[in-house]
This record gives C-alpha cells, sequence and structure tokens, in this order.
DNA sequence: CACACTTACGATATTCGTAAGGATT
DNA sequence: AATCCTTACGAATATCGTAAGTGTG
C-alpha cells in the first residue's frame, strides 16, 4: 500500500478527537473525503482501525497496535522535513572552506563574520594553507570550497575566478627603492630579497616573471610576518601581494606598486565539477563573490596613503 | 508536503541505482513518471536532492541528508505495516479468555489445541475461574473474552449463548438411585448430597429449582475432583452438568440425566459491548462457536454406555 | 428528528504512459 | 547515433465537495 503522512495525520488526529466530523475539519476536509480517507487506509492495511456505532468512534485493537507506531511514524516524518527544511532555509549545516593564509589573515575574516551573523547556526571549517593543499582538500571532499591560485587543474574540479590581485613591493623607508614611485621587476634585482617558500604562489609568479634572471636571495621564511619584520629591519627587500599590504602599513615601511604586464595572482574559487554545493555551502560561497577583494586601485591608494 | 511510502521508495531506489530509468523500472513506472515523482518530493522538500548531469545521477548535499534519514524511515513504515499484517493474517497476537473451570479441564483443551496448532503464533492467556470473575475480567478489559453462565448483565457487556448443559446425577453404584434411569428434581431430597461451593452455578441452579425443599447437604467442597473422590467412596451423591461428566467416567460410578423442565445451565459468550474483537480473539471466538460442546444426547448416551 | 457516518455522483486534480525535445558523449 | 533526463499532452484514475441515504438514541 501507499502510506502518506496524510494517511497517518488522519488517523492520529481522528484517534484523538474520535469524531469524524470534528477530525475532518482539524484537517482541511470535507466529512465524507476524510471519511474516504480512513477507509483507504484501513483498506491498505486490510483491517479496520476505527470501532464505528452510531453514535461513537473508537479504535480497534488492531487499531491500537496501529495508533503506537503512527504516532512515531508521523514525528519521525515531520522531523526529517523539518531537518532538511533547516538546512534548506540556512539555519543549520556546515560548510568546511580552504583559503589561502593570505586571505584568511585580511579579508576574509569580515566576509565569516557577516555570514555568521547572517547564519548563526550554520558551522564553518577553516583551513588556511598554502594553494596546493587547499585544492587538495576540496579535490579529496574534505572541504566544500578552497579559495586558492589555480593549478593546471584536471576535469575534477571546477575553478571560478574570485579577483585578481597585483604586487606591491615592501621596503624600508629609507631603501633606494622608496624614492621610486612604481617599480618594475629589473629594479628588483641585485637588492637583497626575502623570500616566501618556494612553494608560495608569490616567490612562483615571480620566479617566471624575471627569469631567467637571478635574485640576490638573502632570506626565505614562511610567514609575512617574518617578512615584515625583516623589511622593517631593512634586511631586504620583499614582494607581496596587495591583499597582504595590511600587514605592512607601519611608520619605517613604503610599499610601491610593482608594473608589469600580466603579474598578477588570481585568487579563484575551486569546487568539485559534477557536484552541486550544500545549501549552506552555496551560501558562503556567494557572499565569498558578493564580498570578493575589490580591484587593485581602492587598496593601492589608501595603503600608500595611510601613516 | 504530503510525503508517501512512494516517494521514499522511489528516492531509495534512485540513490542506489543512481539511473532513472533503471530505478524507474524497479518501481513499475514509466520513466518520465517516475522523474515527476522525484521532482514531486524534491518541490515538497524544497529542495534538490539528485543532482543530474547528463551522464550521471547522483545525491546533493541535502540529498544525502534526506537518504540518513529515508531508509531508516522506509523501514520503519514497512515494519508498522507488517506487523498489523501479521495481526490481521493471525501469525501473531494475543487472545486472553477466561472461562468457566468446568469447561478448561473437558472441552477447552481440544479446542485450544486445534487453535494453537493453526495460530502458533498467537499467545493465549487462560484464566479458570468462576462465573462472576470471568466476566469481571472481561469487563475490566483484562480479557478478551470470557465463556461462562451471564448473570444479569448490564449493558456493558455482550453476551451470546455457546450451549446448554444438562445436569446429572452422579452416585455410587450401590447407591438406591442408581437403579433409576432416569431422576427428577426431588429424587434428591434427604439423599446426603455433596454440594459445590454455594457461588457455583450448578448450586444455583439446584437450589433454585428444588425451592423451598432442603436438601440433605454432608459437604461442600471446591473442586469437582473432590466431588468425585467422594462419590466414588459413597459418601454422598451429587448433580453436575453433562459437560463434566468425564470426571466421573469411573467403574464404581455411574451417572443418570437429571430430568426437569428448564433445567439447563447455560453458557454463554461474553465480549464488552460496543468495541471489536482483536483478529486473534475472533478468531478464537469464530473456532470456540464451532467446536461448541454438542447439545446433550451425544455426551449423555456415551458416558451412560461407558466402563 | 437530530446526529453522525456512509454512499452516490458529478466536477476537479492528479497521475499515467506515449511521444517529442534537449543535452551530452 | 546513442543515451538519458525532461517536457508536452491526452487519457485514465483518484480525490474532492455537495447531497442523499442509513441507522440509532
Amino acid at each position: 500500500m501507499n502510506l502518506s503522512s496524510r494517511h497517518l495525520r488522519a488517523f492520529v488526529v481522528l484517534s484523538e478527537l474520535r469524531n469524524f466530523t470534528k477530525a475532518s475539519e482539524k484537517c482541511h476536509l470535507s466529512q465524507p473525503a476524510f471519511s474516504a480517507l480512513i477507509q483507504q487506509l484501513e483498506s491498505g492495511v486490510n483491517a479496520r482501525l476505527f470501532h464505528r456505532d452510531t453514535r461513537n468512534v473508537q479504535l480497534t485493537p488492531e487499531g491500537q497496535l496501529f495508533a503506537e507506531s503512527a504516532e512515531r511514524l508521523l514525528r519521525d516524518m515531520d522531523n526529517v522535513l523539518e531537518n532538511i527544511s533547516d538546512h534548506v532555509e540556512r539555519r543549520k549545516g556546515r560548510v568546511a572552506l580552504a583559503a589561502l593564509p593570505s586571505l584568511c589573515a585580511g579579508w576574509l575574516p569580515g566576509v565569516l563574520g557577516e555570514f555568521r551573523a547572517r547564519y548563526p547556526g550554520i558551522d564553518i571549517s577553516l583551513t588556511d594553507t598554502l594553494s596546493d593543499q587547499c585544492i587538495d582538500i576540496v579535490r579529496s571532499g574534505k572541504g566544500d570550497l578552497a579559495l586558492a591560485s589555480s593549478p593546471p587543474h584536471q576535469g575534477d574540479l571546477s575553478t571560478q575566478l574570485l579577483c585578481s590581485d597585483g604586487f606591491h613591493l615592501v621596503c624600508h623607508k629609507d631603501h633606494p627603492l622608496a624614492l621610486q614611485k612604481s617599480i618594475s621587476p629589473k629594479d628588483l634585482v641585485r637588492h637583497p630579497f626575502i623570500h616566501m617558500s618556494r612553494s608560495s604562489s608569490v616567490r612562483q609568479h615571480l620566479e617566471a616573471l624575471l627569469h631567467p634572471l637571478q635574485m640576490n636571495t638573502v632570506l626565505e621564511v614562511a610567514q609575512l610576518a617574518t617578512v615584515m619584520g625583516m623589511v622593517e629591519g631593512n634586511v631586504g627587500i620583499s614582494v607581496v601581494p596587495a591583499l597582504t599590504l595590511f600587514h605592512f602599513e607601519r611608520p619605517n615601511i613604503v610599499t610601491r606598486p610593482l608594473i608589469a604586464p600580466g603579474l598578477k595572482r588570481e585568487i579563484y574559487i575551486i569546487t568539485r565539477a559534477g557536484e552541486s554545493l550544500s545549501v549552506a555551502a552555496q551560501a558562503l560561497m556567494d557572499l565569498v563573490i558578493q564580498r570578493r577583494p575589490q580591484e587593485p586601485r581602492a587598496p593601492r591608494r589608501r595603503t600608500s596613503r595611510q601613516r
């Protein structure tokens, strides 16, 4: 038989009210239609569930048996539907996001704060790690979304440009390059240079751009904060993406845009291809796109003016 | 929404086969009809549950969420329906019967044996007790059926004649009354008489019949087996219903029909009025009626011929 | 005769299967 | 071209509400 929630609800209501007329009203049905519904249920289970007397309605023994389960079944059904609804309405859920550390420190906190405020029931898992690992997290299913620089990606991932990010020289205010308004790549050669680790996207971009010229590397560090400290101590110069310039807003450091054709770090939203995002993940993705980092102009001007 | 077992089954099948065409066949539906069913489910929960690609079908995150519950829900539903079906088909169940001791020893065992053989899954509870208590057991809901002599009953009980049972003299073969072919009530007076307890139906019938004559009571016992022993020892005579004569089929005891207009013990099937019996109880009642004790002739002849 | 459930019946909605459409490999 | 899901559409089915029927206190 085809047992539906309508049947269960009708049964439960009737077993409580023990009156077809009142029960039919509660179910927003005419009394004969309600009667037919109960009869259909009874023929479906092949048993009389209610004993009808001209004056009284009451459960038969089989009806009592059914009643024990029917209420539980109905509650279960309602819970399942409500649970789905909670997820669809974004009252519940979970998103696992992986993003580049440079995004996680400066731009992402505001976005996640807004997301949490808007959807307090959705839990967020954030992994701040380098691009390749971000991508692996998504590919392996451990994460829903990655914000990373795209590698030569296979077809199992879907990639969408979020923003592109210019590079800036950062150096001590007393450094000779601080006198130039803007910088070209070959200006960097020979000055003692502080690199990020070889796997960072910044370094890969720079080396590709200057090739075959060699740079004068004095240090290779993992954290941008270390770069900042070294630059402030005039140990060397470095180049960082615009989105990380907030680290370098300090009295003794100046920043200058690095001008070169095509010198851009592109940041992509990466998801698994051929799968759909959960409502929660989609909501986060929508917000990420809506609040995506502004194109170069605004941050550049602001950082060079401040302090 | 109206969530039905058809929806759940379609969902579960599709989530396993991940192919509309094959799933539709398994559900005995055309593929478009199946597709519509899934769409209806999706619009009911207000979420896409399957991601359709021209080549692949797979669960969305919400679909996975639903899948966790859907299978359980479907299994629950099926279990409930199967449980009801087991009861309706008399594979499971319970009947509580209360019956007069005189029925429980001689006639009932064969009936219950047949019942158990036919419906091995149905448990029987039997209370062998006096008529009033049998009736109370049914009235209070502790029992489904009673086989008892009907008292002046109220309207809350429904009464149906099962059989009527003549009375027989039982006495020692050397007793003077053993010479008579049949006995009339006044033949009993003055002979030392062994009574059952005052509340037994036999005694109530006898006293009503002989009133205002007094009997010569020598003993008042509770068990028929005691009556038998005393009669066999020629301590006295007694009168018992035909259905209990099997107790008295012994070499030194003779039994003689007691002839008197209207002297019959009537045995009724008693149930609660305005309620329906469980399938199991109805089955027992049907069998009880089908195998009801034969009208006087046969047992009388047989008992008087034997031994 | 008033009440409460069932049956009868025509109107409306739903569901079905066939056939056509669209997208992808 | 073959596969697979969706859309279109007329036919069959189910469900609805109104009205009449039935049985009981």
